[in-house]
DNA sequence: TTTATATTCAACCAATCGGTTGACCTTTGT
DNA sequence: ACAAAGGTCAACCGATTGGTTGAATATAAA
């Protein structure tokens, strides 16, 4: 839920998390479908679609007995923004920057969310 | 070293490694003087810089006795080249998308690169 | 009503992370 | 020659991570 950029970047950081993304990117899936590729248990895939949703990554509704995972490309888009700064952007006041992203709703940092 | 997805995104999910790019955004530096603005000892600001180095995400070259830190905005390109995949290319073909960033030398996960 | 399905919870485990401290090595300055 | 400065190394610490298993919960189907 509370979707910083830390939070963003470590559910990024594992392979079986980007690898589910992937998924998503296709269709809506039940939590049970997500896991049946992967050779670690349900309760596992569990966990890591919460660190996902955590990071507003992707969404999960439910309905009846089965949870939908549903891709959430606005949190990836908001770090995207920010590693573009770099490279592209030479030299560029970087405060500047982050108070436009700030502006744009985007949190920075654990630090700057508890001020 | 092993510049992969992996190393990239864990190396950005910390607020001081992050804020250590932004400061090498502006200038190459010496790491004794990446490490002033922060509370924290220079052996731990090594550290970080150790995993920003693995991640290619700077590069450190030793003259003398001062070891300068260089921003390689490349890794940073390549991470964000993959995140800009969702949301806006819908339902591509993500398996040819990722052969053609491993045409372009991007590693995507650990399990491939010991393939 | 009983049973199967979908998913989470709780307790546990080994490995890793970010941090510390003090010793250590190398290069520079006096 | 000696002292100071720039960094890393090694050992340690508590917290977190990704994983497991078995029990629990809720919904759907027989």
């Amino acid at each position: 839920m509370a979707a910083t950029l830390d939070t963003v970047f470590m559910a990024l950081a594992d392979p079986t998390r980007r690898a589910i993304l992937s998924m998503l990117l296709e269709d809506d899936m039940a939590v049970t479908d997500v896991a049946e590729p992967f050779a670690v248990s349900l309760a596992a895939i569990s966990k890591h679609l919460t660190v996902l949703a955590d990071a507003g990554l992707i969404s999960q509704e439910k309905r009846g007995r089965v949870k939908w995972c549903k891709l959430e490309p606005d949190a990836l888009r908001a770090a995207s923004v920010w590693m573009q700064g770099f490279g592209q952007m030479d030299g560029v006041d970087l405060d500047a920057f982050e108070q436009f992203l700030a502006a744009e709703g985007v949190i920075l940092s654990e630090e700057e969310a508890e001020q």
